[in-house]
RNA sequence: GUCCCCAUCGUCUAGAGGCCUAGGACACCUCCCUUUCACGGAGGCGACCGGGGUUCGAAUCCCCGUGGGGACGCCA
């Protein structure tokens, strides 16, 4: 049978971590077995939902690089298919209208938790044969219930969980359509994950309550019943539940922070799902790996410094050039705006790009990182109080005038180091830390040498002598 | 409360009865490299929730307990 799965959000909000990774896996499941990969907006809840929401998860999905074969297709222009199912249900008596009021429900609702019971509904719309059912209140717009089975388990082997079974007598007659007509998410996902053809149902854990409902939804209509995986959720970095209240933040953040969407998708595919001792692969490697049987059934914490550390190797990883065409952006938001600068002179960015990031963990740090080269350099007093001593002053000074004669060139610059080095009877440190100072403004920096080459000779000599002064 | 699920280093995980004196990765610590800080390299610290079974043998199977999570909407 050919693979096709499917993620279907709902569009309340931002694409955050957790759904990333329930695309990410309906994606490689996909991927890895040639079959498709759906998109399929759930915008039934008319109040909560926003096309802005839709077009972030759009954002998100594609910053990610997790391209659909079909879709998107949205929930509220399917209504016409969804009332047919909902009419073929009512005639064929699985499913009943119910004139129950908002208000009746809560009343049962609390008196049933008061009696330590499970809160359901009663059934009493419910027609059954031979049972006399209440007169239709003229006030009230019923809403449709399912008639679900209430003997009987419901089993499905979940691809994750192994073997889940729900006694019927635990569920109760679900509410499938509002009193306003529109049909509700449970009855939504049954008539979509059906006529979309869905093999395999990949998502989220909290849904493990409405698989038997759905299951018996679709044995209701005579549908085939796709399989199901349910993933566990993602904790915060300080194990708490991610919420919109806490720690839960868009996919985008990430892009925002400084993160590449390579290290997040390969972090993403190593929480919950492992291939023996990998740790580095890339999104073809992961399609080629992936499988439903080695993703872990318990909760993952989400743990950022991994991710800081991906992010580092995917840096160093990435060429210089492609580096660069993101860290213009970088810098613009930090005012530096490279097509004004190059024209004095500067260093070529992809230069300075290699010579720096194979140091950092985000790009953001690179951006700030390399500030220095394209304005003037920000002093740390703490190092300029500990470098840029007087004493060290007239050696500089001397420095200056050799470097004024040398081919610019680091083996040259780090001759003429040495040499003044030498003459002054100093270790190297001694030069080279006033120098890094005086050149980027703190006490950290590659190799000073390397710097003073791509800095260049005119802004190299400048600097130092803005600091001897 | 009821139902469902989960449980290996601080964190992500390997582990399908003997290969486990439990392996890898992040973080942390030490050392090396060194022109500072990183990077890199080499080591180190560090875990099978508890109790009962089953078995010649259990991290792995079963039961109970404990802890954690999820669900119980005219939300998805």
């Amino acid at each position: 049978m050919i693979v096709r799965t499917r993620f279907a959000p709902s569009p309340t909000g931002f694409l955050h971590i957790g759904g990333a990774r329930t695309a990410l896996f309906s994606w490689a499941y996909a991927k890895k077995h040639q079959g498709a990969f759906i998109l399929r907006i759930e915008d039934t809840d008319v109040a909560r939902s926003t096309p802005e929401a839709v077009q972030a998860i759009l954002d998100g999905m594609q910053w990610l690089g997790l391209d659909y074969d079909e879709g998107p297709f949205y929930q509220m222009q399917r209504m016409d298919r969804y009332k047919a199912v909902l009419k073929q249900m009512l005639e064929e008596g699985t499913a009943y209208y119910c004139y129950c009021s908002k208000e009746e429900l809560e009343a049962l609702r609390e008196s049933q938790m008061q009696q330590n019971l499970k809160p359901r509904y009663d059934g009493r719309w419910r027609p059954e044969a031979g049972k006399v059912l209440p007169t239709p209140p003229a006030d009230i717009q019923p809403v449709i219930r399912f008639k679900n089975p209430q003997t009987g388990n419901v089993v499905w082997h979940d691809l994750v969980k192994g073997e889940i079974s729900i006694a019927n007598q635990e569920l109760d007659d679900l509410v499938i359509a509002r009193a306003d007509g529109t049909p509700t998410y449970n009855f939504c996902v049954v008539v979509d994950d059906w006529e979309m053809g869905i093999t395999q149902v990949i998502r989220g854990d909290d849904h493990v309550n409405n698989t038997p409902r759905q299951i018996n939804m679709l044995y209701a209509l005579g549908a085939t019943i796709p399989q199901y995986a349910h993933l566990s959720m993602i904790l915060g970095d300080d194990g708490q539940k991610l919420s919109k209240r806490h720690g839960a933040v868009s996919v985008m953040q990430y892009d925002e922070d400084g993160y590449l969407p390579e290290a997040v998708l390969n972090y993403l595919a190593r929480l919950g799902w492992s291939h023996g001792d990998e740790e580095i692969f890339d999104m073809a490697q992961f399609c080629a790996w992936f499988d439903l049987d080695h993703i872990t059934p318990s909760a993952a914490q989400f743990n950022t410094e991994k991710l800081r550390w991906l992010n580092a190797h995917y840096i160093k990883q990435t060429d210089s050039a492609v580096l660069a065409i993101d860290i213009k952006k970088r810098l613009a938001k930090l005012n530096i705006h490279l097509q004004d600068i190059l024209a004095q002179q500067f260093p070529q960015l992809n230069a300075v790009l290699d010579l720096y990031k194979e140091r950092v963990h985000t790009l953001n740090e690179l951006a700030s990182s390399i500030a220095y080269f394209y304005q003037p350099p920000v002093f740390d007093q703490t190092a300029v109080e500990k470098h840029l001593t007087s004493d060290i002053k007239p050696v500089l000074n001397g420095l200056v005038e050799a470097l004024k004669e040398v081919e610019w060139q680091p083996e040259h610059i780090h001759q003429a180091i040495e040499t003044a080095v030498t003459q002054n009877q100093l270790k190297f440190p001694k030069v080279a830390m006033p120098l890094r100072v005086a050149l980027t403004g703190n006490a950290q920096s590659p190799s000073i040498d390397q710097v003073m080459a791509l800095l260049g000779k005119d802004q190299t000599l400048a600097r130092i002598a803005d600091a001897i002064n």
